[in-house]
DNA sequence: TTCATTTCTTAACATAGATCAAGTTGATTG
DNA sequence: CAATCAACTTGATCTATGTTAAGAAATGAA
């Protein structure tokens, strides 16, 4: 059964199939629930440099990239871009403060490259939860592990040097030096682009 | 209902009540399964300077801290001491990462008063999980609002300079103040015990 | 009540990384 | 194809915080 989707994320036949091969790693759906959880997402494709949030909205809903590069970000009061998250395909994003708390977001998120998203309402998953509960252990799985590693970046920011913040990204995340410029990247692991470009020439 | 809990946790007179309270604020739970979710935690009480989680240990189980005060915290190569939680009453505390893939820990959990916990097996929370799916519920959330913490506490340790994150967690937890050692609250906000004493001699 | 230990403070000096300012390279557009 | 803009680099200087070392104050134990 799961061999399918695999299949079909390999050929790249049925895009939004991938959502459901990711579900299926981590906990049970059957088939009926499989077209209650597609049919609550929908599909939408967004030019590079165009925005899904912009500070100000309430974010209200969460995206699942399927293919592509978007990054979040705010402003301080100097008007410099601090990010919070860069994601690529096959990963959530989104404003869960905001898409929570239905609150007016501080963030804005925006395309790095054209990108091909699922995006399902705070409503929408709501209700899914009810009808679907294997989808709440899911997300329940899903955040604990995005728990974890917040908590291991964090560690890293505080206590390891730059260089090494910046060696251990270039190892477990080798693809998106090719997809990011460096100063999104720079802002990532909490540094200047200057401190960046100063850290890889000593290298 | 509920106000018996409030009305419990405000007498002490059961104290394991507590978590029921906390888990009524997010989700609904029937008093069939109140009884199966108490019958799951053991209550321990353990001496300031004691450890529940020693490095090389799997860490099997999570704490809910009813009264007291944890940290949990690592050593460097050099043996410097870098705390990654302070949790006092009310709160949860463990090593999720060794929690959920049952490897050896690379943290101590210490006493740091008397404290009195409620704590649940591994293989216990998972059958609780499906047993009572209102309980994956509480946790989903848990583990959501844990990882906008850790978020927001990434992006101010980046971000604001020591004395704003010193000054922002006297706000946020004055009581923290009377209760832990500074040398334990610099490693949390991720500087020195001298580089504190400085902020604080600024003010 | 005294001694030992832990906690906290202070000062002098060192350093990672920031800031400011200027350039180079490469990509995009009219 | 030139012109503009974005991405990246480099150097000089500055600053927040770390490091080392010492002592004071507070706490706990004998």
């Amino acid at each position: 059964m799961y061999l399918i989707y695999i299949f079909e994320y390999m050929e790249n036949k049925r895009p939004d199939h991938k959502l459901l091969y990711y579900l299926s790693k981590w906990t049970k759906i059957n088939e009926c629930d499989e077209h209650t959880i597609l049919s609550s997402f929908d599909t939408l494709t967004i030019k590079k440099k165009k925005d899904i949030l912009v500070v100000g909205e309430v974010c209200n809903h969460i995206y699942f990239i399927i293919k592509g590069c978007m990054r979040s970000y705010y402003a301080d009061e100097k008007g410099i871009e601090h990010i919070f998250q860069i994601r690529m395909d096959n990963n959530w994003i989104s404003d869960l403060e905001s898409f929570f708390s239905k609150k007016p977001s501080n963030y804005y998120i925006e395309a790095l490259e054209e990108t091909t998203l699922l995006r399902i309402s705070y409503d929408r998953l709501e209700k899914l939860y009810v009808e679907v509960p294997a989808l709440e252990r899911y997300f329940r799985i899903l955040f604990q592990k995005a728990y974890l590693n917040s908590l291991k970046r964090l560690n890293a920011t505080m206590w390891e040097p730059a260089t090494e913040r910046y060696a251990d990204m270039l190892k477990e995340n080798p693809e998106m030096f090719q997809r990011v410029p460096l100063v999104y990247i720079a802002s990532y692991l909490g540094i200047t682009p200057e401190s960046l470009s100063r850290i890889r020439r000593q290298k």
